[in-house]
DNA sequence: AGTAAAAGAATGAACATTCATTCCTAAAGA
DNA sequence: TCTTTAGGAATGAATGTTCATTCTTTTACT
């Protein structure tokens, strides 16, 4: 095994561990049984569990942005860039639940709070598109006229919720839900 | 102190902790510390850490559930009853973060996740207010003819990210951003 | 005095991390 | 070509720490 698989064998073992059971139901112990390694071979790839947890997400980041942004322009008028992102972060989703997962029990640690934090309070990173989009729809007064944070909280905050219901298994969301969730998450923002 | 007393001190210092730091950042040693409490008594009274949680839930709902239902009548049109709800249940976390912070950790967890899909997939218990409620609106045709879950998803979704974001200071509700806020999420439910 | 409650030290299990050792590869020497 | 040998990679047992829980001692009440 060359050592780049090797690395991503980690990487997936970690990210369906945690995925499943949380950061605490994911012992280094377990990861390295997962990804048949030994334990101590870890450490030569991340330097503590922290490091790991971190690049994790940042590789999750990286996957999910080209996918979302797939087929997304800039000229097309808001709403439809909008029903764009939103269905297509919702596929994706739905598509990957152990990516979702494992976003989730990221975003509810500390570890997500400062990222977060950071995020919303100005440092830019590569995720700006919705905040490009959301400013532009502010500006051209198709969205509410409510602060930044609460648009995105009223966009994002249902989607997740849809999400997160379909993949515990809780309700079955075929295309044309997806679509109507959507739409809802629409007319939650929309002026 | 009282034998009540005491307990209320447990459950207190154990709810501070959790909320401010995760069930992991807060060992049962450093709740008896802040209890002013020995280790050994919080087992007088809590068989053990997870009995603890789980009463703090429980006492935690049985606080809200008044607090909310204060001045709800069953009586008044479907809308209203909706945004007096939505803004009572928004208006209760922002004045008591702890509980919402609480609440949101056990959510996330597999205590919280076990209890959500008992009352979810039927279940019955004291919180069927809410049901209720939409069951109502899906019949009288003012919501969404969509599943129930979608449309608490739908509802709840912004209304938790909303709540979530002032409490960890990303904006500040005043009566009016509370108030738009929850017409929001009614645009996004309503018909 | 006798009993129940409280305290906090002791225990042992779980875990992240380290490190001495083994294994593998590939270059050097014959 | 075959053998030796260096150097990095991998390993997993050992370590030290953190915690929930238990146990023994101390305190307070009746």
């Amino acid at each position: 095994m060359s050592s780049k698989d090797k690395r991503e064998e980690i990487v997936r073992a970690a990210l369906e561990l945690i995925a499943e059971n949380g950061f605490h139901g994911a012992p280094m112990a377990m990861i390295a049984d997962r990804a048949h390694v030994g334990a101590g071979t870890i450490y030569r790839y991340f330097e503590n569990k922290d490091v790991l947890i971190a690049e994790l997400y940042r590789d999750l980041e990286e996957r999910i942005y080209p996918v979302i942004l797939d087929g997304y322009t800039t000229g097309t008028p808001f709403r439809e860039r909008f029903l764009h992102l939103g269905a297509a972060l919702l596929t994706y989703f739905i598509e990957n639940p152990l990516d979702f997962r494992y976003l989730e029990q990221f975003h509810n640690s500390p570890y997500g709070m400062v990222i977060r934090r950071d995020r919303i309070l100005g440092k830019r990173d590569g995720c700006d598109v919705f905040r490009e989009l959301f400013e532009d729809g502010v500006a051209q007064q198709v969205l509410k006229d409510l602060p930044l944070v609460v648009l995105f909280a009223l966009a994002f905050g249902p989607l997740l919720a849809v999400a997160r219901d379909h993949i515990l298994g809780f309700v079955t969301l075929d295309d044309l839900l997806i679509a109507r969730s959507i739409e809802a998450c629409w007319d939650g923002v929309k002026r």
